[in-house]
DNA sequence: AAATTCGACAACCGCATGGTA
DNA sequence: ATACCATGCGGTTGTCGAATT
């Protein structure tokens, strides 16, 4: 049996809200708020629109506060941060900017800030390959900085983006803001975790959490960095390459062989995320001397910096999506001394 | 001036999830 | 336990105006 329509789809009209309608939906959702029931809502108001299309109207476009274009240099930041962070979770994004709904920030970052963003760090790589030594954005603020071992000439992952606030890395406050982020995440490092934490009751998922906590954090699967305090999420169980490049015995090379070799659907991610940061020129490379090294240690680039910052995190965060409320997404992962 | 291309944004669609009967 | 329903989310498509040929 398939799903019921949420709507008669051959009585609702679709396109572009009209001036009228906008005031209709607009003056009644003011008047006696949205009673709960978005479905209900337009025969209510005589709108021949699908309750979802009503609702989309009116929180991107009609309710109060609401900003559109004209993103700022910091909200940029901000996106682009959180992005490298957590991924395409526009609502959790959406919600670090007040008056930005997750649509205009979706919008904003597939049709500028990606192009923006790859347009500079192609340029970079472009410069790097040429053999220029470091290469580092102009702009100290900027989110994707990158940093370069003079003696070794190779990549490392980007640095944590900076606030735009204080010019900090983002930290994590402590273990216990840790620990409550990890549990309003479910738990889930990643999709690896969920059969472990399946059928725990409360206090059992709280205490496997905080043992988890403390088998990553010795095994290095999750570690405090340098002197920022900033922590980092690996996958503890089937991605060797991960673990090894965060304690920084892997190469980059040997990494990427072993993505490659692995073939699933998480190495892939990985190494699109990779292509996204190095270029898929440089990527490539790597693929192909990896394998004819099969696996010889051609570069030690774990050392290049103490404070580095993986796309890993990013690919870690899955599961977030479903657990994760629109408010309080980010509390605990917030800018020192921004509220 | 007309046709075409491009970019920005609004809106739609399908799926996942949570609540409830 | 299950089916149904409403809502939320992210990906994708459609539309329209500006820029270019």
């Amino acid at each position: 049996m398939g799903r019921a329509p949420c709507c008669d789809k051959a009585n609702v009209k679709k396109g572009p809200w009209s001036p009228e309608e906008d005031t209709k939906l607009k003056s009644y959702i003011e008047q006696h708020g949205t009673g709960g029931n978005w479905i209900a809502l337009p025969q209510k108001i005589g709108l021949k629109r699908c309750g979802k299309s009503c609702r989309l109207r009116w929180l991107n476009y009609l309710r109060p506060n609401i900003k559109h274009g004209g993103f700022s240099e910091e909200e940029d930041n901000i996106i682009c941060s959180l992005y490298v962070s957590i991924g395409s979770r526009w609502s959790v994004i959406a919600a670090q900017l007040p008056g930005r709904t997750d649509n205009d920030i979706k919008n904003y970052w597939n049709t500028r800030l990606k192009k923006k963003l790859l347009g500079k760090h192609r340029k970079e790589i472009h410069a790097r390959n040429k053999g220029n030594g470091v290469v580092k954005q102009e702009n100290n603020n900027s989110s994707l900085l990158l940093q370069e071992n003079s003696s070794h000439q190779q990549p490392c992952w980007p640095v944590l983006p900076l606030s735009p606030y204080t010019n900090q890395a983002p930290s994590f406050n402590d273990q216990d803001s840790i620990r409550k982020l990890l549990i309003k995440l479910g738990g889930r490092f990643s999709s690896d975790y969920q059969p472990i934490l399946d059928g725990l009751n409360d206090l059992q998922f709280s205490q496997q959490i905080q043992e988890e906590q403390v088998h990553v954090g010795s095994s290095g699967c999750m570690n405090s960095i340098g002197d920022n305090n900033q922590v980092q999420f690996c996958q503890s169980n089937n991605n060797e390459y991960c673990a090894e490049l965060v304690q920084g015995q892997g190469t980059f090379t040997t990494a990427i062989g072993e993505m490659v070799s692995t073939n699933n659907d998480y190495s892939q991610r990985l190494l699109s995320g990779l292509e996204f940061f190095y270029g898929e020129e440089m990527i490539t490379d790597k693929i192909m001397s990896a394998s004819s090294s099969c696996g010889q240690i051609s570069t030690n680039w774990g050392e290049t910096s103490s404070l580095m910052y993986s796309p890993l995190i990013a690919s870690n965060y899955e599961g977030v999506r479903q657990e994760m409320p629109r408010e309080c997404a980010f509390q605990e992962l917030n800018y020192p001394g921004v509220q």
